[in-house]
DNA sequence: TAGTGGTCTAGACCACTCG
DNA sequence: GAGTGGTCTAGACCACTAT
């Protein structure tokens, strides 16, 4: 028997497991703190902590830095490939979306956005950071990368709406998605931090590349998602 | 300051980042011991542990269960709506590929299977279950379920072949891609034991419901990739 | 059999959140 | 100020791998 099935950790993990799945424990409720569960199972804070991280990888629960454990709501269903806004995809599944804005700066361009916007030579670029809510938890730090030139005087906008319906509305670019790539990695410090998340837990990112109609680049987004929120779904014709 | 800078677990994260990033250890090499690293940075093994699998998170390291934590090779880029094979693009990226059967077994179609597959009523199914290898490593372990009624003698064809190839030689089904998704969970049992993770390590969860030209569903594959050894890479015209 | 990571004990202090 | 998770110490035994 190499599995867990007989260890404290496997016992821990199953029955916490069972008081969610059979909604003891309701979807966004907060677990008892560490110190109680560690009374309640008679062991150590540590083995207690294997266990909600395991069940954290599973998508469980999540947690909110020194706040607390909490049952994850159901996963959303996102395409980076759909037409639709984020908010509409949210609409669609019956849940409420909210938009903030976090920080705006223009700069010139390097390291990462240099290579993802293929800049050559120097550029100044507005990178507009933003975090999504989905039923009020914040799941989504986004941070899109604009070539300056091409969007003058955007950051006057309202820039909790949706940017690509801007770009249609007041510049008149219909973006071509072109590329985008999925990896999971972990959260960087400016990450965790919007997402409550500790430093290095696990992330989705998804970056996107965005050209208009002919074919010019205009920008790019970095989407980091806590992996217990969503899952990518796709249809393809063919 | 909410970082980790300052930590102790910062300071080892940064030093063995360091060490990997500047090539002082190669990929696919053995890190030391955790009881060795643990002398080194002066601290407990618990300590160690944290760093290492904080670096696991990020993609930088892996491990082996029981075996040891190693540097990560490059992740692959994946591409599940290609229609090339699992080995063709492995070529195409100067990696090599191998394909090992595990299992097979025919059944009565039930809980994932029989929903990922729209079965009304109870019907007979074969679950083909393999790994594949990039550059000698297991990283990704796949399991093919399969409406039998639709594939007969199958069985007795060489499974560490291509399957869509095979359908369409032997069956003369050409796969239409419909519909896949990609959700970040734990490992169950039975994928951890075949990929030698740790039960309940993070994976990359893809599944894949095929149609054929006809428009009827013919297979469905469930995929469960090491995450540290791809990333998701999708083009998209228009 | 020696060495590895996996699990576990029994504490402690700190940074931070919340009321 | 009380409570939380984040970090940390100093050990231990076990299941498994490699030889």
């Amino acid at each position: 028997m190499g599995t867990q099935a007989n260890t404290q950790l496997g016992k821990i993990k199953k029955r916490l497991r069972q008081q969610i799945q059979s909604r003891l424990i309701s979807q966004g409720q907060k677990l008892p703190s560490e110190r109680e569960l560690s009374e309640l199972f008679a062991t150590t804070r540590i083995t207690i902590k294997d266990a909600l991280v395991s069940l954290e990888t599973e998508g469980l629960i999540y947690r909110e830095e020194r706040r607390g454990w909490y049952v994850s709501p159901e996963r959303v269903c996102y395409n980076p490939l759909s037409r639709s806004h984020f908010h509409q995809m949210m609409t669609d599944q019956s849940r409420t979306a909210e938009t903030r804005l976090l920080n705006v700066r223009t700069e010139v361009g390097g390291g990462e956005y240099a290579s993802a916007l293929a800049l050559q030579g120097l550029m100044q670029i507005h990178v507009i950071e933003r975090v999504r809510y989905i039923d009020g938890r914040a799941v989504l730090f986004v941070e899109n990368c604009l070539k300056a030139a091409l969007f003058p005087d955007i950051l006057a906008e309202n820039l909790t709406l949706s940017l690509t319906g801007l770009y249609r509305e007041k510049y008149g670019y219909e973006t071509q998605r072109s590329r985008f790539e999925v990896i999971p990695t972990a959260a960087p410090a400016h990450v965790a931090k919007a997402l409550n998340l500790a430093e290095g837990q696990p992330v989705m990112k998804i970056c996107r590349i965005n050209y208009k109609q002919d074919g010019e680049l205009i920008d790019c987004e970095f989407e980091y998602w806590r992996p217990d929120a969503m899952m990518i779904q796709i249809d393809s014709e063919g």
